[in-house]
This record gives structure tokens, C-alpha cells and sequence, in this order.
DNA sequence: CATGAATGAGAGTTCATTCAT
DNA sequence: GATGAATGAACTCTCATTCAT
């Protein structure tokens, strides 16, 4: 995949024989472009932290990654997908971050440990939230394209699915499992949106704390309804 | 008509009368600033309204309020500034809207009355809910000052007051119900942030179910607890 | 119309009495945008005629004016509309030289007299034909809105209406004469490509020599056929 | 594809065989050389024929020839280089349509013949007119060398030596027939452009049909002349 | 007070051409 | 010879803000 962006329509070149030198050849500039790839989204996380989603043009992620602006379009076709090749890689950790969080025995003790995970990885890593809510942000009629879309939708709700797991071990239809889990992520969104704009500071009140409150209830709700279905 | 409308507005400077000369003409001055101030707020939001955040720009609000791009600058600062104004009128409507909702007997249904109130008019205003979340979002370079902003803060917390005088209807501490209305505002944020971004179509589920559900758990829960308090 | 382009849809001033200052001011703020948007149209000329039409950036065109490349767009809405505004111009002063050739008594002479203004008039102006070329060059996709260039196509047909009519005077059906205006327009094309390229060159041809030749076989042909058709 | 054929292309210069081995390895050089440079000329025609003169960069002719940009640099020295080598091969393909025209017995059906071959060809080849018209717009800042240019200009000379022959059939002067050829040659060359540019529908009219009429008269003129010449 | 022309910086993007490998 | 990453200048166009009038 050494191919640029621009000239991606090239065939593969010619066999040779042995350990194929073509192949080697194509395998390192393979992944020096990945390596050259990563620091340009580096450099965009950089940029974008300094300076905010608007304020992070091609020109100031070029700089910093040492290009000139219009050796960026040799890796991304544009600004949006380099926002969302960030995102999607932001995704990525935060379901290595969620399936690494502990899976209790108990339903209860499930649900807290992958929820709280989930929350945990916004909560520290604020950057990560912004460039979530890019794809949010306003109005936007001219984003990414529908499949990208897609697929970004689709990397969000599977960093979900152990909660949704969990929440399903309480005997929950599928129908009603899905409200749930729908119902706590937006809660959980709607902490992070407080602590993100420094307003939760307003109520005088610790997010973190809220959350496991609002945990503890759900949980202590679902085993009553659980039993009370059983009896 | 936006020519007349200002003329009108200049006529209404011309009435002379009072004790002080000089206090008079200061008051008068200043009450016409305001009102002009007001008119160019009305643009600044049909202007906001029609073209968005990113699209309305300074020349777009004062051709609607009938004045040249650089009049606008006799009243406001900077374009943050008429935003920041938006958002303080934007939060005396909600607050109206709020206060409107029937005030019933129950603190149950008190409570539902006034967060659904909060929720839907935000859920109605979408255009409001983007103002609110412009001055908040991201990291934010240049921002209000800092009365400003805690002035706003006031008034989105005075919104969420009769709220949080249904709750301490249940006997709640005034800890427990600062907590709880904690809690629900950023429960119906979260909400109002998925409805938003559409992705709550994500889920497949509505909104307002959700919001109606969380209220008659949060609401019987909190009974349950007042009644075993009591015993 | 001192409106820019960018805020023209602001309403008039009130009118206030007698010689009414504000139609005054108006008309002179009126006539300096006027004579700004010829200065830029000079400039564009200069610019247009220096550098070719590719070549004649909006930039090159703001330098040579004394602007800012942003300036310019107070003015003229597009690149685009600068050419057509140059290409209107240039087909009005065709026309002035079409309509000042002498009304000679003969079909013959007249016909001689219309073209020659015609051809004559790009022979002696080459950049103007430039920028008749302008607007067919390649096959253009997006070129000027549909109206505009239907207007274009108005003066530029207006412009061959006095060689039209003094063909019709050899007792032409309107179909003739229609075919005749076109085959000699599509002749004196010819010639003047064969100018402008330099191309006449190659034949050791005088191009006007070749013009005349031409006119007198086309009114001679005209005349046997009005005669025969007389007998 | 591309690349089989540069593969193959490669192995046609392995035969090695002759006298001096220096001359030989020059020769074949030589041969492979060119016969790249008609790869990258097939790869630039492709390219100008979906994407026009201005949307062929030198990427989508690299692509399409199987190389990569910098490789073109070798066999062209630069893009206006590659735009000359194609016309020169354009007007090669022109010269052979127009050979290819049947020879009539007849001088006036020669002449109708082998000028309708010439605007026939550029008549179903908008691409080539473009082509023919690209070295000759307008004002050229770079242009083709000047013995480039004589070249190009014999060549288009040539396919007109048909014509011119048929014409001096007619019993013509030399200059008398350069005088008519030139003159025949700039009606096309008007109706083309008129063709070309969509201009001709604005007067409602067909250019074949006027070509055929304008050939009528030529030919009938000169039947004239020749038989009051011979009286 | 109001005008509106003008600035100046900046946006995303394209591309012929170069050159180290 | 060929590669293809990289340059650097260019493109059209937008906009908040300023300032002479």
C-alpha cells in the first residue's frame, strides 16, 4: 500500500523470482508511507489540540509535521479525512481501553467495570471527546462521506457492545437492552459534555462520583425488576 | 423595512423630557443603544437561524439589521460578543418557557413537568442548542470574559431552579438535590446531544421515550426512598 | 448602484426633502464604483493582454489595480464575471464600429461596408478577440451562467445584424440570408484565426486582400442570382 | 496492462545483433526510446481525450502510460513538449484521412473530396481541433521552439497540398491557387470553430451543409473562370 | 453615528517540476 | 532509467475587522 493517494490506480508490479526484491521493496516503502501517515496524524493531533478543530488547518499540520502543505495531500485526500482517520484511530483505543477493563462475575459489577471504562477514557483523555464530537459538531451537511460515516457509527457502538453485554446478563429483551444501554450512554455523554465545558464545576458536583451513583441505581433497578420477573 | 424599523427606533430618541438635561440625554442615548443593540441581536439571530453558526457572518447580520458591516462595531465588540449576547437572550426564553410549564401538585409530576419544559425546548430550538453549546465547545482560544461568563452560568442555573425545587419536594438534602439535578441535566444534555447529532437514529430509539422513562424511575425511586425515610 | 456586490440587497435610503443630499451622495458613491469597476476592468485588460487569459489571475488583476485580491470581489462577484463584463464591453465597442461604417446606397457596398467594419475591427483589436475567444475556448463546462451567455450571444449576433440586413436587400428569403450571414461570419472567423495565429503567414497571404476577394465573388454570386431571379 | 507493455517493450531491444556493437546499442536505444516516447503519447492522448487539455496534468498521463510523473521528464522535456509531439502526430493522422479521400477525375469533385476529408477529420475530432488550437491561442508567453513550430506548420501545410492540387486543376496561377486554398482553408477553419464553440446553433444553421454550399460555388466560380479563359 | 471600501491573513487544494534514492 | 515524495508557488475565494470619510 505504498501507493499514494493520487496515483493509487497502478498495478502491482512485475514477479521476479527468489525472495522477490520487488516485494521487499514494496513491503519497507509500504511501511515507511504507514510511518509517514502516523506522523502526519500525529502532527494533526498536535495541531488540533493547540489549536482547535477550526484552527487546525492543512498549513499548521503540515508545519508541524515538517511538510509543506501540499505534500499532505500525498497521504490524506483531504482535511476530513485526516480528521477522520484521527477519530477512527481514537475509536480504536477506546475499545482496547474498554475490553481491557476487568469482566466481574456479577452482571452488576460488568456493567460498572466496562461503563465506567468507557467513561474513564473520555474523562482522561478530553482530546479524544473533541474529536468525537467533530462529526457532531453543528450542522454539518458536507462531512465525511456516508460510508465513512458508517463505519465510524459503527466503531462507536461496538466500543459499546460489552456494555451492552453486561446490561443483557440482567435478563433484559433485547429491545429493553438496548434502551438501556442507549439511556446510559446518554447520560454518560452528557457528564462528559459537563465536565468538558467546565460546567459541571457549577453544581459544585464530581462527575466521577455521579456516575457510579448512576450506576448503583441501574443496577440495583435491573436486579429488582430481574428477581421480581423470576419470582 | 429593516431601513424603517431603525428609523422608528431612532424617532423614539426623539421625545425630550426630564430633570437633568445631561441624565436624561445619557438615559436616552443608552436606551436607544440598547434598543438598536436588540435589533441587531433580531438580525444576528435570523441570520444564525438561517445560515448557521459558520455562516453567519458579520455581513450577513447586519445587512439584516439594515446597517453596514462596520456599524455593527458601535455596539459589539466582536463577533464572540454578539454571540455571547444571542446566548444570554437564548437563555431568557428557555427560562420563560420553563417557568410557563404547569406547576402541579405533585412533586413527581413537578418534576417531569419542568425538566421535560427544559428538554423541549431545546429539542424544538435545535438552533438554541447550537448557540449554547458554541461559547462551551472544545478548547476555546479566545473566550468571554470572565463575568460574562459567570453571568451566563447564573442563567442557565436558574433555568434548572424549578427543577430542583420540585426535587427537594421529595425531602431530599439540599446536597442529594443539587446532586440529582445534577444528574438529570446532564442525563437530558446527553440526550438533547444524540438527538442532535442524529445519532440517536443509531440506536433506534426516540428521545423523549427515553427521557420519560429516566423521569418516572428517577421519580419513583425518589418516592420509594421518601416513604421508607418517613417510616 | 454604489450597493457592493456582496451587500445588494439592502433596501434604499429614506427620502428626506428638496434636493435630497441623500440621492446625491448616492449617485456619486454611484458613479466612483462605476468608474472602480472600469479601473478594474482596465486592469483585468492589462492584465488579460500581459499574461494571457490563464495567466490573468485574480491577483495579477487586484496588483495592477492597486488592490488587495480581496477588494476586487467588492466589485466584480468572480473571476468569471470580470471576463464577461470585459467580453460585454468589447462586443459593445464592436458594435459602435459595425453601426459607425458607412450606409453605402448599394447592397453590394453596403455589405462591403458592414463586414469590413466587422472584420476590421478585430483585425485592428486582437486582444478583443482573445476575449471573444474567451468564452468558446475548449469545451468549457463551467463557464458563464446560462443567461449571461445567452446574452453575449444577443450582442454578439446584434453586431452582425447590419451585414444581415444588407444582404437581405438582394431579395434574400430570411433562410438565405440567414445561411449567407453565417457562412460569411464563419469566413471572416477564418481569416482572423489565420491573423491571430500567425498563421497567414505560412500561405503568404494578405488576410483584408482575401476578405475583399471574398465579398466581391459573395455579392457578385448575390447580384446573378437577384438579376436572374428578376428575369 | 500499461505495465505488460512497457515489459514487453523493454524485451524488444534485448535482440542484439550487427556489426558495430556501439552502433547497434545506440540504435536500440534509440528505437526503445521512441517507442516509449508513443507510449507516453498514446498514455497524454487518452488522458486529453477524457479530461481535456487543462484537466491532463502530467499525473493522469504518467498513470495512464504506466510510469511514474518524474519518469516522463526523461523522454519530455515538459508538458508543452508532450502537447507539441501530439499535435505533430495529430496532424500525421489528419494528412493520412485526407490522402485516404478518393480521388475523383473530376477537379471540382477532387476539390469537394479532399477539403471535406480535411473538415471531416476535425469535423468527428473535436479533440485534434482542440489540439491544433492549443499552440496557436491566443498570446503564448511559452511557446514551442521556432523550429518546432516551421515543422508543425509544414505538416499542416501538407494536408492541404491535396486540395491545392485539385484546385490548380483548375488551370489556376501558382499564386492564384495559394490565394484559394488559403481562403478555403480559413472558411474552414471559421465553421470549425463555430462547430466547435456551439456558436453555429445560434444562427440555426448546419456546417456540412454550408461547407457543401460554399464548395458548389468555388467550384462553379472556377469552372467559369476556366471556361472564359479558354473561350 | 454610520458608511462601506479595503485590508490582510488565511482557507483548502492543485500541479509542473525536481531530485535523492 | 525510473521512482515518487516533496516542493513551492499558485489558484479562487472568504471574512472579521479597521478607518477615512
Amino acid at each position: 500500500m505504498n501507493k499514494s493517494i493520487r496515483d493509487s490506480a497502478r498495478e502491482a508490479g512485475a514477479v521476479v523470482n527468489g525472495v522477490r526484491a520487488d516485494d521487499a521493496r514494496a513491503l519497507r516503502a509500504d511501511s515507511v508511507t504507514q510511518l509517514r501517515r502516523g506522523l502526519i496524524l500525529d502532527a494533526a493531533r498536535a495541531a488540533f489540540f493547540e489549536l482547535g478543530l477550526e484552527g487546525a488547518s492543512m498549513r499548521a499540520i503540515a508545519r508541524r509535521a515538517g511538510y509543506s502543505p501540499g505534500a499532505i495531500y500525498g497521504y490524506f485526500a483531504s482535511r476530513e479525512e485526516i480528521y477522520a482517520a484521527l477519530l477512527g484511530e481514537s475509536l480504536l483505543r477506546l475499545k482496547a481501553h474498554v475490553d481491557g477493563a476487568p469482566d466481574a462475575d456479577h452482571a452488576a459489577d460488568r456493567v460498572k467495570s466496562k461503563a465506567s471504562a468507557f467513561f474513564d477514557f473520555y474523562r482522561q483523555n478530553p482530546r479524544d471527546l473533541d474529536l468525537g464530537f467533530y462529526l457532531f459538531q453543528g450542522v454539518r451537511p458536507t462531512g465525511l462521506t456516508r460510508e465513512l460515516d458508517a463505519q465510524l457509527n459503527a466503531q462507536l457502538r461496538a466500543t459499546l457492545q460489552p456494555t451492552a453485554d453486561a446490561l443483557s446478563a440482567f435478563g433484559l429483551t433485547a429491545a429493553a437492552c438496548e434502551a438501556e444501554v442507549t439511556s446510559l450512554f446518554a447520560h454518560m455523554v452528557g457528564l462528559l459534555v459537563l465536565i468538558h465545558t467546565g460546567r459541571i464545576r457549577m453544581f459544585g458536583q464530581h462527575a466521577p462520583q455521579l456516575l457510579a451513583r448512576h450506576l448503583d441505581q441501574l443496577t440495583e433497578r435491573l436486579g429488582r425488576s430481574a428477581s421480581s420477573a423470576a419470582a
